[in-house]
DNA sequence: GTCTATAACAAGATAGAC
DNA sequence: GTCTATCTTGTTATAGAC
């Protein structure tokens, strides 16, 4: 119980406060406990946040499976602009997520900063290799410009970071009204 | 001569780190000076920073307002490319500003986040409104397909926002090289 | 302007009792 | 698991000498 709240609010805290503005003391008490009843759960500060980065990580993961899976039988240009739909929509519908992700790509702890972005670069390239094999096949159909598909690829993921980089600065403007237009757009530049 | 070398060193210990993370002793440590020394130069941290940011505001303004000038006698689908390789290129020369600008946007120091992030909008807004006109003018002249101009000027921003947080975390990638590509994709997506 | 010295405080971490 | 109490370190900030 204490254990699942303790992922809970600290991940909060971590968004908001980044790691190293994050204090041990301002978490236990939210929670309702003393700080030092939080190594009762984990030997550092740093295992806490790795705990919540993996928990993270796997849901991440789940979404983009389960993206690729459900819109499977769309067409190539319908499943591309579902495949964006469904990943911006976890990001803003989750502000706290949306800002833990900006940080950990971003600005993760400086202490660990190097393993933590190459492990997060090897939980990425997947999904960019299977989007480039996406547009790939749409070149193929005759839906898509002929183009190079993995740079298209990486344009895909520039525009969503732009979209969630936005959405944090942005906070009182409704993004999800743009992002029709920024999408399309995306879209008018790459079909035949 | 300390005073200069003082905004300049401490710009970057605040880029890498954070308001929160940067060390006075360290910045200090880095000058030759001594940690208290600073405060003959500045009341406080805050002010310290308040005041790297007004100069980086004024020189990312006059960046803009000499690109729109600069730009002003070109096509209008090549003003807006010739604009985005301007600003684009602003950041991508200067990694030490690029990090200071997506910090202080994202993720300004909490106790004066409110009015950072005002004076960040006031400041951009003339911009947003400007490019905006721009599309409008391209809309008119038929170059580019009919469409709400203030949502495209969104769109190009998210595009550079995107670029920029891409350069931030694949550091050895070479984005130069995908930055065509990106862009050439978002103008064949607005152009008739 | 710069220094030494020090105050005042908050953070992560640990020991030991319950 | 949780607590009180304590340790260590690092930070902002200030006073006073040069």
């Amino acid at each position: 119980m204490t254990a699942i709240k303790l992922k809970e609010i600290a991940l909060r805290h971590f968004a908001e406060n980044g790691y190293e503005g994050a204090s041990l003391a301002d978490i236990a008490n939210e929670i309702g406990i003393k700080k030092p009843s939080i190594y009762a759960h984990y030997a550092s500060k740093m295992e806490l946040f790795a705990a919540i980065t993996e928990d993270e990580k796997v849901c991440y993961c789940s979404l983009w499976e389960e993206a690729l899976i459900s819109s499977e039988s769309l067409p190539t240009d319908q499943r591309l602009s579902a495949l964006f739909s469904i990943v911006s929509g976890y990001f803003a519908g989750d502000r706290v997520k949306m800002a833990f992700w900006v940080r950990l790509w971003m600005f993760p702890p400086q202490e660990e900063a190097e393993s933590i972005l190459q492990s997060l670069k090897k939980m990425n390239a997947p999904y960019i290799n299977q989007l480039a094999a996406i547009i790939s096949q749409g070149i193929e159909q005759k839906i898509f410009r002929p183009c190079p598909p993995l740079e298209v690829a990486h344009a895909f993921f520039c525009l969503l970071d732009g979209y969630l980089m936005r959405a944090i600065c942005y906070q009182g403007f409704d993004y999800k009204q743009s992002l029709p237009h920024i999408w399309s757009t995306f879209l008018l530049g790459i079909k035949l």
